[in-house]
DNA sequence: TTTTTTTTGTATCAATCACTACATAAATCC
DNA sequence: GGATTTATGTAGTGATTGATACAAAAAAAA
């Protein structure tokens, strides 16, 4: 394979920075959601006409992938420390529902970019990407859990994952922090729990 | 031609039938989400024009407002009885989630209505009568905790919002009944330690 | 300079959206 | 019967959507 880098730029050089365009997409995707942003309402955030909106990333719903990436990079919980082989599973799934009660909450854009995005997107490219990333969230979890030989690795990656759409959707409807924090310590009990009987 | 509802109408009679008409925008609206659901969508399967919708529902917003309180009429939980003061709180709860983990499985329509509508509706009119008839349910819900002289009420009715919104994303996510029960019944645990530790 | 390559701004495109103007059809009331 | 009222079908409204055709502009390469 011939390195395809190019070194340097022929051309008329773009006027913009693509990255921070990103960035700003990622914000907004993340604020109001795929289908409630239009390609207008990006163009005009980031000071470009539609015809460089499209060289530089292809189409919305691709620009829309690449912000996903981005946000899990930037934002994603920490899900491989916390279920780390050391500490207690039940320590470890309260330790992520308070890291998602404390993100979903933050900031301007409430709730989790990824699950929001895999439930409410109407256009059929962005809602499959969108769940394709959720999908892998889920089975990065369930392997964690596996690997400890326990055998609800399924049943448990999935309440992880019904606690977090339950924790988002809590956070969009406006809940504070500190309650958001209550909610995630009640959901880690049912895990304790279910451990234990097992 | 079909429909003669008031014996004693004026003009032309109405050519379709109003209620089933309302019951099968009721059922698309829920399988589909409001944005995604067209009014020619609508007058295709109701099997009339759109200036016939027009003069029957007054608008799109309107006719899901009907929808949503027929909804909630025929296929609401049953939160009345479950919260009943005789029963013990965490076995209420647990039936009110394990209700919502049959409903929310059942049929081509998955998840709840309400819940759905209120978290992904792009239309800002629609959006806001989902919204307002969840947050009728959460005031409902606390009442008939507060009922019980509990001082948790509010972080309760949290909790059962946070845990419906999450059996219903998981539910749209295509989990099956037995497995959202289980989910449901590891949620409730969280209720009955909650109280517990008070 | 001349050529080549890429980006830019202007000005759209066709498709879809919720919604209606209008004339006609079908019923009751006088 | 004629007048009145309501619903219907045909056809189309303006607005918005994601995405482009086109030619000028701006850079490196020849």
């Amino acid at each position: 394979m011939i390195d395809t880098k190019k070194i340097t730029a022929r051309g008329r050089p773009r006027s913009f920075d693509r990255d921070k365009a990103l960035a700003t997409a990622q914000r907004l995707f993340h604020q109001k959601g795929y289908d409630a942003l239009s390609v207008a309402d990006l163009t005009a955030a980031i000071g470009i006409n539609p015809p460089s909106f499209y060289a530089a990333f292809g189409s919305k719903a691709a620009l829309y992938a690449e912000a996903l990436w981005l946000y899990e990079a930037n934002e994603g919980l920490d899900v491989a420390t916390a279920l780390a082989p050391e500490i207690p599973l039940g320590q470890g799934v309260a330790a992520i529902f308070k890291q998602a009660a404390d993100a979903y909450a933050s900031g301007d854009a409430r709730g989790c970019m990824v699950i929001e995005g895999a439930r409410g997107t109407v256009d059929p490219e962005a809602g499959a990407v969108a769940r394709s990333r959720m999908e892998a969230s889920r089975s990065f979890i369930r392997d964690k859990i596996a690997a400890r030989d326990l055998p609800q690795a399924e049943i448990l990656a999935d309440y992880i994952m019904m606690a977090l759409a339950g924790l988002s959707s809590s956070a969009k409807n406006g809940l504070p922090t500190q309650r958001l924090r209550t909610l995630a310590a009640m959901a880690a009990d049912g895990v304790t729990q279910h451990i234990e009987e097992a």
